[in-house]
DNA sequence: TGGCAGGGGTTGA
DNA sequence: TCAACCCCTGCC
């Protein structure tokens, strides 16, 4: 069993570990130490350490080229940052977290994720995720679930997921597994597919619109050109760059980062939903405000 | 302590 | 275009 495990050592530069891990995209991992965390990748258990200039990896089947596409570190993140708008919120969102990055993720998990996201926290998120990996997932360790395929929760029930917290949503998710077990859509296909026609089959599954389609094509398939577009993305824009209208749509938020932030808007997106989410860029909500 | 409003979305009418 | 869908969180 020992002999399963490998251990790497990755030298790094311009990554902040903590704020990827956490910013969102993906829902898997905890932080278990100092500067250690632990989490999944292709299906094996992972710790990694961030050291001063390099990641401590230890995990059960990890390769470095696993590990180099999972944490994307080869990516040249200054000559990334130069096609961003170079704007007030832009600057102060990457000043705030300069070597935030973006996960490429296995499209199954990433997709059952962004299913059950609709309406909720990342906490409540990563509650969901933990919940599918205990009930359903494969124990690979003492404590320690795989997260199930979607055979798994095709040959499961509504009413089995419900249990796990999901709500309305355990109808997408058990719907979206089933379509996935019967060929109906194919998210090996999707890969080799044009950005809209990859969108296009995405949203074939159950629970999959237009924003979680978003999500899973850059936090899993690499286009790091799609800039997914939520509430409070809208309302980030809205205040940002439109703050003299009264009313700004998710339409028109739509419309202004697909041409507005370049060939990396996703990238660009991330540094703005981390800052205005963290920092409380914005006004609050409504409901907040005192 | 309990009621209540609202939330990172999608679906179907 | 809009209500409905679950359920958790935080406020009062």
């Amino acid at each position: 069993m020992v002999s399963e495990y490998t251990q790497l050592t990755q030298k790094v530069t311009d990554y902040d570990l903590a704020a990827t891990l956490s910013s969102g995209q993906a829902f898997c991992w905890d932080l278990t130490g100092p500067n250690e965390w632990r989490g999944w990748i292709a299906g094996n258990p992972v710790s990694v350490v961030r050291g001063s200039d390099c990641f401590r990896l230890t995990g059960r089947k990890l390769t470095r080229d696993v590990a180099a596409r999972y944490f994307q570190w080869d990516t040249d993140l200054a000559a990334l940052i130069k096609t961003f708008p170079q704007d007030e919120p832009m600057r102060q969102a990457l000043a705030y977290c300069p070597g935030l990055r973006l996960l490429r993720q296995d499209p199954w998990e990433t997709t059952a994720n962004f299913i059950c996201s609709a309406m909720k926290q990342i906490v409540q998120i990563k509650q969901i995720n933990r919940a599918l990996r205990q009930r359903f997932g494969k124990e690979v360790e003492p404590g320690q679930w795989s997260f199930p395929d979607w055979r798994t929760l095709a040959a499961a029930s509504e009413a089995d997921l419900r249990e796990c917290k999901l709500g309305f949503r355990a109808k997408h998710l058990f719907h979206a597994a089933w379509q996935l077990t019967a060929g109906e859509v194919s998210l090996e296909a999707v890969e080799s597919l044009p950005t809209p026609e990859a969108r296009k089959e995405l949203m074939k599954l159950r629970g999959v619109g237009e924003k979680v389609a978003s999500c899973i094509l850059l936090f899993a398939y690499g286009r790091q050109d799609v800039f997914p577009v939520d509430v409070w993305v809208r309302r980030a824009i809205h205040q940002l760059y439109f703050p003299k209208r009264r009313t700004f749509t998710e339409k028109q938020a739509r419309i202004f980062v697909a041409k507005y932030f370049g060939p990396y808007g996703g990238y660009a997106q991330q540094y703005l939903f981390h800052w205005i989410r963290t920092v409380g860029a914005l006004p609050p909500s409504p409901r907040l405000r005192g």
